[in-house]
DNA sequence: AGCACGCCGACT
DNA sequence: GTCGGCGTGCTC
């Protein structure tokens, strides 16, 4: 069809469709997978050539005469001699752009880690010497050409403004010039290869120099802390980071980015139960025939999981393929990453939450390469470009945190099923707490197989569950409500006994507002309609949505009233409570505000494992944290706080909650106990949780989304618009839902529009008009042929959202 | 999304 | 008299 000399260039611009380029005389054709720089406008882009244009593209209206072909502009460059993308990963991408009609430009750069993009590196210099004016530039510049960020040092923070404008002067120009991204050394691990008592001779040495024996000194302080960074153990040991290349070359230490080379790996240590070999049994053979399937498989925390997925990984990996094994997070020093590394040695690479850009670029290579036959990782890793992928893992199939949150967004989870799919491969899927999508499609949606393993493999006890109903504990106490007396006296007594306690709180459900006691209204954020948390050791309100901070009030904003009230139980309340009842308890709190960094998160896990907390307090964090042995008693306070959400899926984030946090007590030799407090405990989910019984609130939540017709019966999709003007906001969503209805027709209902849950965010008011249909390809048309409307064109990308398969109403 | 063009109000 | 607000249109 089109010229040999022309390319299809998928660009990042929130523009449907791809873009046809001239190869110019003497440049030879880019394949599809390689990066292109592209003219596009004004501006430079860097994109992607691909062979075909996706679907998306608009058919010629009838009658109308065809447009006029465009004006082709050729290509300035090409980066790539051979292809950064593989085809499996370019037709991943362009599949994903389909199902969540989203611009196939913006969903491959989410497809490779942005630090093997080239930088800019472009440098101003003076072009005229005659005008007037921008003496300040002409005098920056007059020694020679100098960078963007030189500029900013001397002419301040306005140097863009300055600079812009003497560009369109033409007293300056600017200089294009490309490089590769520079990193910072001294993120290399540390691996200690010395044992401890060689490490402890030599530290003790006096015949070592001083400065290796205090880098010695912090590396036996470690133990088995993991890999520390270079950089991280030398400003610990107060050392030049040298320290440990010379260590390196004396054998005691080996340095590495992420997996030392030199670990081996091991085979399976013991036989499969039978259940066990069931599933692998049943993965097994698809994986062999080399036929696409999915599979969920079903089993209970300590039922054997892991195992069974460790084992299909060995065998994707034996047949001379790759694997992938997604998860919802991983930590370098988790039990997970440390039972993998152990398994598989230096055939694994890890894409853990904590890593520099260098490091995810070595990762990214060595998977391309083959060097790295199983990738796991979260979210990101769904792109990991492995060669002959034979297998496609996604544990804990039913995490919120799959979802990506901002802008492209997509679900890791269903889009790993389209890579099993693209690449012929099964998927197999693994939940304790399966989504109720999941379980339908894999029971009488007929999509998926399901596998179920039934028993706890390790012979632990399912730690009993008390539900304390918090409606009469409040009568009967007289409105003492934030800790039970039943959750009060169980943690006494797990102290008394010497062991630990997490205690579950929510943020949402416990935060801390300014009333006013003359109108009875909360102080609210400027731009969003949601009342500001109080953060007593700051002493100042944070606004959760868009983070503005501002101090308390000397009078209320809305009518002046000068009595103000703090109501609610605050986070850092229910530490104070507790505080007062125990005060000899050591306590932890884990939370946003504690938990910046994952060297955080490690720190605290390690201190509450090693004993040194007696009681846990925190959000989701906990619940899905570490085992911990010497944890007894899991209390959550407030269950049901999701119950009172406008959202289809929040009873099944409750029970997903709720059955998680359990599942922290009793992991070691001693036996649980499970304390939930709730306002509503005849709910299905808070009641099910309680038995662990996932059937039974699988049964009832089926039947409300079958009567609603939610997912997975029906699909859905959710069409936002945002202005600063309510009227104008309004009048959008009504044209949005107007369009939507028409190409919509009979295929299903649309809905709207209606104020979103959260009626103005940073400043926007928020309209939603919800669409719903049994075709999910319907829906998919209908938000095509908004976006292609010029009323789309006009407003995609800024004030406009349409999302396919929303994770939440809100 | 960026970027430019074009058309109306309130300032030097 | 200009500066600058944002509505509209376009990007191979």
């Amino acid at each position: 069809m089109a010229d040999e000399r022309t390319v299809q260039v998928a660009v990042p611009v929130p523009l449907a469709g791809t873009f046809t380029y001239l190869v110019p005389e003497g440049m030879e054709v880019p394949c599809p997978g390689c990066r292109v720089r592209v003219p596009f406008g004004k501006r430079h882009l860097l994109g992607f050539v691909v062979d075909a244009a996706p679907e998306t593209q608009e058919p010629p209206p009838e009658g109308a005469s065809p447009a006029p072909p465009p004006k082709l502009r050729p290509l300035e460059a090409v980066l790539d001699t051979e292809p950064l993308l593989p085809p499996d990963i370019l037709e991943l991408t362009r599949w994903i752009s389909e199902y969540y009609q989203l611009p196939w430009g913006l969903i491959l750069r989410c497809a490779y880690p942005s630090g093997l993009d080239p930088v800019s590196r472009a440098r101003f210099v003076l072009a005229a010497q005659a005008g007037e004016g921008f003496e300040k530039v002409r005098a920056a510049l007059a020694d020679g050409p100098k960078a963007l960020s030189t500029l900013k040092e001397i002419l301040g923070p306005d140097a863009e403004t300055h600079l812009h404008k003497a560009l369109k002067a033409g007293l300056v120009a600017q200089e294009e010039r490309w490089g590769a991204v520079r990193h910072r050394a001294g993120h290399d691990r540390i691996a200690l290869l010395w044992g401890q008592e060689e490490l402890g001779t030599k530290a003790a040495d006096a015949g070592t120099p001083l400065f290796l024996r205090k880098a010695l000194q912090a590396l036996l302080a470690y133990q088995e802390r993991g890999y520390p960074t270079v950089a991280d153990a030398a400003s610990r040991a107060k050392v030049p980071q040298h320290a440990f290349q010379e260590l390196a070359q004396m054998g005691a230490v080996e340095l590495f980015e992420m997996v030392p080379a030199g670990l081996a790996g091991e085979p399976s240590p013991h036989a499969l139960n039978p259940g066990q070999e069931a599933c692998v049994g049943a993965v097994s053979e698809v994986l062999l025939a080399r036929r696409h399937e999915v599979f969920l498989l079903f089993g209970v925390t300590g039922s054997g999981k892991t195992e069974v997925f460790m084992r299909l990984m060995e065998e994707a990996l034996g047949v001379g393929g790759t694997a992938l094994y997604m998860v919802p997070e991983i930590s370098l020093t988790s039990f997970l990453a440390r039972r993998l590394l152990q398994r598989f040695g230096a055939k694994v690479a890890i894409l853990h939450s904590a890593m520099t850009e260098r490091e995810r670029v070595r990762q990214w290579i060595r998977a391309s390469r083959g060097d790295a036959r199983l990738v796991i990782g979260p979210r990101s890793a769904l792109f990991a470009p492995l060669p002959d992928l034979r297998l496609v893992v996604v544990d804990e199939e039913h995490d919120g945190s799959y979802r990506q949150n901002e802008p492209p967004r997509f679900s890791a989870r269903d889009m790993a099923i389209i890579r099993g799919r693209v690449g012929n491969i099964p998927v197999l899927m693994g939940s304790a707490t399966p989504s109720v999508e999941s379980y339908y499609n894999a029971t009488e949606g007929g999509k998926y197989r399901l596998l179920t393993l039934p028993e706890r493999a390790g012979g632990a006890a399912i730690p009993p569950v008390e539900v304390v109903d918090m409606r009469r504990e409040f009568e009967e106490t007289a409105g003492r409500s934030t800790l039970s007396r039943a959750l009060e006296e169980a943690v006494g007594q797990t102290l008394e006994a010497g062991r630990q306690t997490v205690i579950l709180r929510n943020r949402l459900g416990f935060a801390t507002f300014v009333l006013c006691r003359k109108c009875g209204r909360a102080v609210q954020c400027d731009d969003c309609s949601v009342s500001m948390t109080h953060h007593r050791r700051a002493n100042v309100l944070k606004c959760h949505y868009c983070g503005r901070q501002k101090p308390v009030p000397a009078a209320c904003p809305s009518c002046g009233g000068e009595f103000l009230q703090f109501l609610g139980e605050g986070t850092e309340r229910v530490e104070d409570v507790l505080c007062e009842k125990f005060p000899t308890a050591r306590m932890e709190r884990m939370d946003r505000d504690r938990v910046k960094r994952a060297s955080d998160y490690d720190r605290i896990w390690k201190a509450f494992e090693a004993g040194e907390v007696d009681i846990l307090v925190g959000t989701q964090m906990v619940a899905k944290g570490h085992d911990v042995a010497g944890v007894t008693l899991v209390g959550i306070l407030s269950a049901d706080f999701l119950l009172g959400m406008p959202d289809f899926r929040s009873a099944e984030r409750t029970f997903q909650l709720v059955t998680q946090a359990a599942g922290r007590a009793g992991r070691g030799e001693h036996a649980g106990r499970v304390i939930i407090q709730s306002f509503h405990p005849e709910h299905h989910a808070v009641e099910a949780a309680s038995r662990h019984d996932f059937l039974a609130f699988y049964e009832k939540d089926i039947r409300y989304r079958k009567l609603v017709g939610y997912p997975p019966v029906q699909a859905l999709a959710k069409v936002e618009l945002r202005h600063p003007d309510t009227a104008k906001a309004e009048a959008m969503a009504r044209e949005a839902a107007g369009i939507l209805r028409e190409a919509l027709g009979r295929a299903g209902r649309v809905t709207g529009p209606v104020d979103a849950p959260i009626p103005r965010l940073e400043g926007k008011y928020r309209k939603l008009v919800v669409l719903r249909s049994p075709a999910r390809n319907a829906l998919r048309a209908a938000v095509g042929a908004l976006l292609r409307s010029s009323f789309g064109k006009r407003h995609a990308g800024k004030d406009l959202d349409a999302e396919i398969d929303p994770g939440s109403m809100m």
